[in-house]
DNA sequence: CGTTAGCACTCTCCTTGACGGAGTGCTAAC
DNA sequence: GTTAGCACTCCGTCAAGGAGAGTGCTAACG
């Protein structure tokens, strides 16, 4: 949630407290049913203190003011996205994640605690599982990677491999091809002599160390160069996502395989989140898109709550969930914002070397 | 399809030429149209030279000796689990990737021929595409993997990570605490030292050796023991996945989300695929299982064509594809077969150093 | 003047029933 | 052995009708 927005804002406040409560049973309502809501059902689910007629009033004015919506005629009123994103901003109020379920999240990374690798898929199973739809993470990436070691490996005469690993222990592996035969002998030298010279150096003052060697240790600061760089897009597009049977249980949803095949497609290339990156450097706290407040046309149906993790000026990825607009705002963002600083602190613990 | 069967068995062939190219017809056409499929379409649609009258005939001895089935009354006919399989193993014949399918993926896979780590997922993509189907591939895993290279490297002092690089030049990193304070320098020279000795051995070989180690060193083999032996498993549950949209679309699973559920189930736990491998460990080639047949029981409904790849002896994978019992069953075992067989290429690239 | 009860109207959803299409098995003729 | 004809069965679809839910409007109440 934006919390720089003022709680009191003018010009969305001309609700009354009545058309505020009656909003925010309207979408708690339609999130728990998925159906219309109209204002028999909510007097009688709900301690109203006043009758149908009343609320029906009070209806018509906030379908007026564009916050609900009449999808038939004759069948209840639904939230517009509008309509959510008041009660996401002014009625929804701080919730946090309940305990017993911090304390579980805790439980289960520190199950992983020592194998990196498996922090991202965990983390995606889990916030989705407390979100309660799809979740999605990217990996941290270095805003400037700078390298920490890297090894050489003979795998034939002409054949190596380069493993590089950077200042925040991502480890990454690249098969090159040498420009002249080479042995394992000479390689491990030839490494150890060079990361001596270049680590803790970013891609940009390695290459600069390179314009000064010739040979293979120019060919290999060239490659470790490419390397380093290469991580921006490399992993940014390594996406792990969890929880689709979350979201496929879901009405909106069962209209036949087309809307699922969509979601996939959505999912797979991971494309939305680069559309929605650029917004998001702004705010460090959880940010919610709804609707059509999300820059991507195939968004334009779904909620996105996100955040990005890590540490600041360092190391970054993001995270987050994605439902239907019709989603449970309050659980989503108070997943998705403790598992942002669960893992920051998990990578502040390993960064702080 | 497993070659060593001999294509004229006993058991099988009461069937007539003219029956066996009914079954043909019947499979080709309940393939491709997903509707049962009765005897006047089937002479519409083909040149059958006879009317449907006789075909009936023939299906009703085909029903009796269990290769199609009624599923209503008056509707066509569908074939049995029994059915697909006489197809496959007496119908269908050689079939090969086309040729140009062929060059399209070598293509692809000329792109990131340097690039280990997206292997595996273009494999998975690739494989899904030139199927149809939903593709499965298993990281390859050594029989016994052995030791070619570690790294150590100081995160704290306490704290610290051991990089790991097999004889088949997969790469693991695990986050170790050392039992006493430890800096750069002096986990360079240990790791150093403790690779000349120990390179080229396997994990028990290795724990031989921890025996005679003493202090940080002692230490430090056993982490890479415990490592070395964990690829099995580790590795093993890493399993990518591709291609659900493509089944999504089948009538097979129009019937709600719970069946794209259960799909989606059996995929990420990947369970169904350590059910198969018992089996499969007989033959080197491309292997059919088919509904019934499956261990499984939440495979019954589908049909599994799979194969392992890799070095025979060194490493293997598993790569494969899912479908309903009512699949492209040519399509599929050449899309395979040829899929294994360019994956294996490309190990023995790497693992011939 | 805000609140409530009553009423006529509308629209969806579900059930029901009828009908055409497709396929079968059987029998009789070629 | 093959084919034509026929009676029968069953599925899928579509239209009609009723129940349920909700609305807007009007009039009465405190």
């Amino acid at each position: 949630m934006d919390q720089s927005e003022p709680p009191n804002q003018t010009a969305d406040l001309a609700l009354s407290e009545r058309q505020q409560a009656i909003l925010r049973l309207i979408v708690q309502e339609y999130v728990a049913s998925g159906r219309a809501v109209g204002s028999k059902t909510l007097t009688e689910r709900h301690r109203v203190g006043y009758s149908p007629a009343t609320i029906r009033h009070e209806m018509a004015d906030l379908e007026a003011a564009g916050f609900v919506q009449h999808l038939h005629t004759s069948g209840g009123r639904v939230p517009t996205d509008r309509g959510y994103r008041y009660f996401v901003h002014h009625l929804l109020g701080e919730v946090e994640l309940p305990f017993p379920e911090q304390i579980m999240i805790r439980h289960q990374f520190r199950q992983v605690e020592l194998q990196l690798e498996q922090w991202m898929e965990l983390a995606a199973t889990v916030l989705a599982e407390a979100a309660g739809t799809v979740s999605v993470v990217t990996a941290p990436r270095p805003t400037t990677p700078r390298l920490r070691h890297f090894e050489l490996i003979a795998l034939q005469p002409r054949l190596g491999l380069l493993i590089l690993v950077t200042a925040d222990s991502a480890v990454r592996q690249v098969m090159v091809r040498w420009p002249e035969e080479a042995e394992q002998a000479a390689l491990s030298r030839l490494a150890d002599a060079l990361v001596a010279e270049v680590a803790g150096l970013s891609a940009e003052e390695v290459a600069a160390r390179a314009e000064g060697a010739s040979g293979l240790a120019r060919f290999v600061l060239d490659q470790v160069v490419i390397a380093l760089s290469g991580l921006d897009a490399a992993e940014r597009t390594e996406i792990r996502h969890s929880g689709i049977e979350n979201i496929l249980a879901q009405p909106e949803f069962s209209g036949g395989p087309a809307e699922t095949q969509g979601l996939l497609a959505l999912l797979r290339g991971g494309a939305f989140l680069g559309a929605l990156l650029p917004q998001m450097e702004a705010g460090p706290d959880v940010q919610v898109f709804i609707g059509d407040e999300n820059p991507a046309d195939e968004l334009r149906r779904f909620g996105v709550v996100v955040s990005t993790y890590g540490i600041d000026g360092e190391v970054t990825g993001v995270l987050g969930v994605l439902g239907p607009t019709r989603m449970a705002y309050g659980r989503s963002i108070s997943s998705v914002r403790y598992m942002a600083r669960l893992m920051s602190d998990l990578m502040a613990n390993l960064y702080s070397a």
